[in-house]
DNA sequence: CAAAAATTTGAAAACGTTTTCATAATCAGC
DNA sequence: GCTGATTATGAAAACGTTTTCAAATTTTTG
């Protein structure tokens, strides 16, 4: 009634356990009539290799730990689908821990890994307290997806917000704008930072300063509560650059509201392109972000530094591309 | 240099390793002086239980699978916080997986549980025929989420999908409309149906025939589908409910693109209350689904069904919440 | 105080793999 | 046909727990 176990094959396939073994894991040094009975065998009794007993032998999981500590609704699902896709193919499987919640957060994350249940960490932005401890401890392979980790040794993927900052107010500017405003996003993280950044000095370039800068943290309140801010300048911007889509939307929706018309009264600007983005009124122009791939070299980079510990594995930039829509046009006058 | 063992542990404490296992995992039945010295120990030398060697010895895996065939983009992410915050209350780790990228899908399926990889399956959506070949041959612990599974004796967890609708099409009647739309979800997905199901029993219950329904999917392409439709009806209803908010939003996008006024025109009712709702314009009236608690309940059903598989387990079916904000308003006469 | 009962502990087996080391079988070369 | 190299296999140990069974200790009881 049990599954079959590696020794019922070899029972079978009249061989000892460490043949069955070998066929599985390095065919090629097996007897190739001896591999055709033992693969016929496994077939017969419908044979899967025990995780646990293999990893328990091999000291090691075959999982990669993903851990959430940010809001999960932006596009992190996104790109957990890609981590998905590539860690799945890779014969990895993906944990999914929400450190926010859990008041002891710092411990699990350190237990999961001296258990050996997880081989290696995903991180989506902050945690650096808990990280920074965990790696003095523990040279355990760990990647950054979207955020860099300040001070620590841990390679990061994420778009490039300085250029794509830039080539938003390149955009604007382009357009006619001179009065530009920027709704931060969460500047305790370097997305929000950089995105500051590149928007300060392409302004600068052109020999402008910012008209307004509004912090606000990545989400769609805070477009809303922008947007009563505007209301209230006396020197209004003739465009924003709001530093996520959601804060794009909350910001338009609530000017919409008081009868300000976008592009034409106010041009904005939005980043992530997130599937609303085009069938908003009016559609958004914004920075598309190639979510899936973050994830995929996520992967990649961690399996790399699973490989090698020792490994120097460099931070990888992807490039995030304009895209032009309704909600941006020239100037009122 | 490797990490501490419960041998270690034994051996600094002076007891044998069995004590210090039952020390750890049922410290009622160990004598309280040598209890407090085998914690001492473990504190000392930082011991945590290897997961590999416990899961080997008590052949499970404290995992529970999540598959996903959806599109993640929905609330997808918001239930599985739900899910992760409630698994790791109870000590069991989550394990994502998409099937529906992966061909062999249904082998892989089938190996993670006969590899006690996982514990037990939440399934959000769809998964019919993979599923039935895999409990015919195992009495696994699977619970569903979001859908119900056709002919398959798996409880599922879901929103009153019928009684939601209903209350939609009792406010639109309330304010005055007779002539109804219905643009549907996914109706091979038994929400799709339900929600089908509650606007036509409703507006019979009223002695009304529907004025329009369009056949579409869950995403937000398919408002923009429907609204290209409704522009071109001859007799046009004065209200619409669209099967979940992103479908609305891209309805109103494009109507409001032709000049169409919402709710002047035409009024428009989502499903799901996702976090943008509220800052759309016009806001947008809808149902507000418990997302997390879907999550939860899902899990604390799978939870009962891993510790007795024998158990029988209602169907449990969470309330949704009207919430009536500006995108519905009287007929425009 | 002896016997019976209850409590506390340890030795050893088991969970299902992989791998080292040694041995047996096969092959090439002359 | 013999030697040396090569290839193919098996026995046994190891990975780190938990649990059964029995033994040893303590407590209770008459």
């Amino acid at each position: 009634m049990s599954n079959p176990k590696l020794t019922d094959v070899a029972r079978l396939a009249g061989v000892s356990p460490a043949t069955v073994s070998r066929a599985i894991n390095q065919p090629a040094i097996v007897n190739a009539k001896t591999l055709e009975r033992i693969q016929l065998a496994i077939q017969q009794i419908g044979y899967e290799t025990n995780t646990a007993g293999r990893n328990l032998r091999l000291r090691r999981s075959d999982a990669l730990l993903v851990m959430i500590s940010d809001a999960p609704s932006r596009f992190f699902s996104q790109i957990l689908m890609g981590v998905e896709a590539e860690a799945s193919e890779a014969g990895y499987n993906v944990l999914v821990s929400n450190t926010q919640e859990n008041p002891e957060r710092g411990r699990r994350l350190y237990a999961s890994i001296q258990q050996s249940l997880a081989d290696g960490i995903l991180t989506f932005g902050g945690h650096n307290q808990e990280l920074g401890d965990l790696i003095k401890n523990h040279p355990i392979p760990i990647v950054g997806v979207n955020e860099h980790l300040e001070d620590l040794p841990v390679p990061v993927t994420t778009v490039n917000n300085l250029d794509a900052s830039r080539a938003i107010v390149r955009h604007l500017l382009e357009l006619g704008h001179r009065k530009i405003g920027h709704v931060t996003g969460t500047t305790t993280l370097s997305s929000g930072r950089d995105r500051l950044e590149g928007f300060l000095s392409e302004l600068q370039q052109a020999g402008l300063a910012p008209t307004w800068i509004c912090n606000k943290h990545y989400n769609v309140e805070s477009g809303r509560e922008a947007a009563e801010e505007w209301l209230h300048l006396t020197d209004r911007p003739t465009a924003v650059f709001c530093s996520c889509d959601e804060t794009a939307f909350g910001f338009i929706a609530a000017l919409q509201r008081k009868g300000i018309r976008v592009p034409a009264d106010v041009s904005v600007v939005g980043f992530d392109d997130i599937p609303l983005a085009d069938h908003y009124c009016p559609a958004l122009t914004t920075i598309r972000q190639p979510q899936r791939e973050l994830g995929v070299t996520a992967v990649r980079m961690l399996l790399e530094r699973i490989h090698d510990v020792e490994a120097d594995i460099p931070n990888q930039r992807l490039s995030g591309e304009l895209i032009v829509r309704e909600s941006t046009g020239p100037p009122a006058n």
